[in-house]
DNA sequence: TGCCATTTGTTCGTATGTATC
DNA sequence: TGATACATACGAACAAATGGC
């Protein structure tokens, strides 16, 4: 099964040699086998075999849990985003609900990026809202919501759950327009990791938006999105109705 | 340095102790320490003290070459690409050349993705070109560009060199516009690493672009784009000339 | 060219810690 | 509490890549 004079490295061929296993007689969500029985089966040493795991973990295939096992990944649906849209009126287009958590609520004072994405002066008073998405009960993204306090006080008290979007439109009557997005991708960090419910070894995708009052064009919110590279993609779309 | 009675793991706080030991007396591209010397330093394992870098290559802060050390990752900046923007013209506006390498030229047959999104039958005839762009001599994108044979046999003959659009604009007097990108988020694989000179820690943006004749509308082109995360953010901008 | 020292990469062995059920 | 499984750490040896001589 192994062949230790091969220029392949033996945690690859391990890793291949689980990739097709899995292919055949087990199922996303499965509990996989352990370590030992690995060492065993193929006739490595245990590191060997965590070294090939991990290249399958790393490559989204399988997932651990420390103490219990090893899992075979579950394959996840990329949802798509049109530009325009906001998250939940995107997901609720494909049939779906978008779950929303209000993690914490704070007043901060403008400074950097967030001071010049909301044109603040540097210490003048912001609304940071963290919010979880979930969707089919899985956690979907993290954003970090900027909104001036002066514009909005009311988010801080009375803004508890559903679409942040919603609450500006019923609360102020204002509909926010998205204006740019600034898309790039990162490996999360560990907060990210926890709060996203990942295993470490899958990227970000980070979304930074600006959106603004459609009627008097000034700058409302300024957010920060950190979505599950597995479950979305964002699909753009130039300029659609232009010549 | 060490506390070895700390609940944090060892090599934690070995991580941490390089991280402040890079702020002060390294710069970005300097030739760090070796594993043998931070053993010794750190008085642990060799196996610990690489499970430590392990954890800030993770994090982009220090890179390795095989045979030869490990460096303090240099600081990259982000490049903007607008919406509308072609790669080309959008770094170009920053001042900066692209170098285009063209890696591979094939006919293939056209299936799955590739046929529905270039709306034709399986098995038409489909030219694949492999580009690798730099910028300022360093690797930033690996492009597969995807165009019906039919429309363009001349690229598969001629095209060498720069970028893909000119050639379309030079040759056939075809300006291609961009319609829709799909953006996502993955981990890239070995041959990707090694194209783009990447450490294998680092996550890719990937960018699925459909380009259409601005004139005749017909679909010329599909590609897909590997974009190093440390070197570039797009800046989707949402039809910013309408009401 | 080839050899050598250095450095990172892989593999084995062993022991102990920690999480889960 | 015990059994099982993954996590961390130490030690040793050899492989593979690099750069200099």
């Amino acid at each position: 099964m192994i062949d230790r004079y091969s220029p392949e490295k033996i945690y690859m061929q391990i890793a291949k040699a689980i990739e097709s296993d899995l292919q055949e007689g087990f199922e996303a969500g499965d509990l996989y086998l352990s370590e030992k029985t690995l060492t065993e089966k193929f006739g490595v040493n245990r590191h060997t075999v965590r070294r090939s795991i991990e290249e399958l973990v790393k490559q989204g295939v399988l997932e651990k849990r420390h103490g219990f096992g090893t899992f075979v990944a579950e394959k996840r649906l990329a949802y798509r985003i049109k530009g325009h849209q906001r998250l939940t009126e995107a997901v609720e287009a494909n049939g779906l609900s978008v779950e929303t958590t209000v993690l914490s609520k704070s007043t901060i004072l403008a400074r950097g990026s967030i001071a010049e994405n909301l044109q603040l002066k540097n210490g003048e008073e912001v609304i940071q809202v963290n919010t979880l998405r979930k969707i089919d009960n899985k956690e979907l993204a993290l954003i970090s919501h900027f909104l001036p306090k002066a514009f909005c006080p009311e988010v801080l008290e009375s803004y508890e759950s559903g679409s942040l979007g919603s609450f500006l439109i019923n609360v102020y009557g204002i509909k926010a327009k998205r204006i740019s997005s600034l898309v790039s991708s990162a490996m999360p960090n560990a907060s990210d990791n926890f709060q996203l419910g990942m295993m470490g070894s899958q990227p970000i995708l980070k979304v930074k938006t600006l959106n603004k009052d459609d009627v008097s064009g000034k700058i409302i919110e300024y957010s920060v999105s950190r979505f599950r590279s597995d479950m979305i993609q964002l699909e753009i779309l130039i300029n659609p109705e232009q010549p």
